[in-house]
DNA sequence: AATGAGTTACTGACATGTCAGCAACAGGCT
DNA sequence: AGCCTGTTGCTGACATGTCAGTAACTCATT
């Protein structure tokens, strides 16, 4: 066993900067977006996602791996919105095991009221802090980050439930 | 009420694989350390922030503050640590209200094994994928947004009860 | 058609976070 | 001493996530 490769100073600070920057910026999005709209990040994932495909209609399996959600994780997460009455769920035709959601009328009044104040807080709390090489670099960075972990790589099941 | 500035591609593309990095980088490390020793991120931070003070003795208020937690998260956490024989609480001496959290002879002993396959998970997940400017420019970036949200910066309390 | 393995979605039990409320205390003031 | 305001930490009720288990279904093969 090769001794600990410690963190060099800069990396540390910078691990260290990351996980805190994690932190506040998900607090503040999130304040502001329930404070603006009443909806949760989640809330807001599930809404903006559905409304980016043609009719707003997803299979919940399909939802589910765009989501990087376990199947559980969204039936309970639809369940809660579709009492408030966000979303819709439906059998499928042609599979009897599947379900399909879709935004309701009132989900997509309710995502069109919400976005324009949560991109000008996205804008606030970092993309307008930052010159656009830094924008581009944190892009670089995730995509490298996300090249190695995505679930298509390979090993990474997210639904404990999946093959 | 000006329209709204909605995110040019490259700034839409890299908050989305932001958030992707997030959600998928956060769950690696927290399934390599709860593979590698048995605890959770949160109990991670907790164990590594009292090592930091010599004694490894916060006073809770203390603690709390540097973790970014509530009084209320910290007490129901550090509740379920105690069970688990980790960390130690008792009375202070000088003030009445106050609480001494500790480490104890078994959490400073799961800390130190807990150490280096996290940090080598940091670095496989993380730190090994980046150029030496990305990590600088990660720091930076992670800078600007904590100088702007940061609670030493004003009107952003963490905690419901404080004042 | 019947079987059996894999898929899909839901549910219940539980872990962990949030907030509101509370009890005990500190410290300045009268 | 007595009072008042603010601080500190704990607790209970609740929201939301996890995992294991299950029912219903699909599809290839027999």
């Amino acid at each position: 066993m090769p001794s600990t490769r410690w963190l060099t100073g800069p990396q540390e600070r910078a691990w260290r900067r990351y996980r805190r920057m994690r932190t506040l910026l998900d607090l503040q999005i999130a304040r502001d977006l329930n404070r603006d709209s009443g909806l949760s990040e989640t809330d807001y994932d599930v809404l903006s996602t559905l409304s980016e495909q043609p009719g707003s209609r997803w299979r919940a399996r399909d939802l589910a791996a765009q989501l990087l959600w376990s199947t559980s994780r969204l039936a309970h997460h639809v369940g809660r919105m579709e009492q408030r009455g966000l979303v819709n769920r439906e059998p499928t035709a042609d599979d009897g095991r599947g379900a399909i959601i879709s935004l309701t009328e009132q989900g997509r009044a309710v995502l069109h009221q919400a976005a324009p104040p949560h991109v000008a807080s996205v804008r606030r709390n970092l993309i307008d802090l930052l010159t656009e090489e830094e924008v581009a670099t944190l892009d670089t960075i995730a995509e490298k980050v996300i090249a190695k972990l995505a679930p298509s790589g390979g090993t990474t099941p997210l639904d404990p439930n999946a093959a």
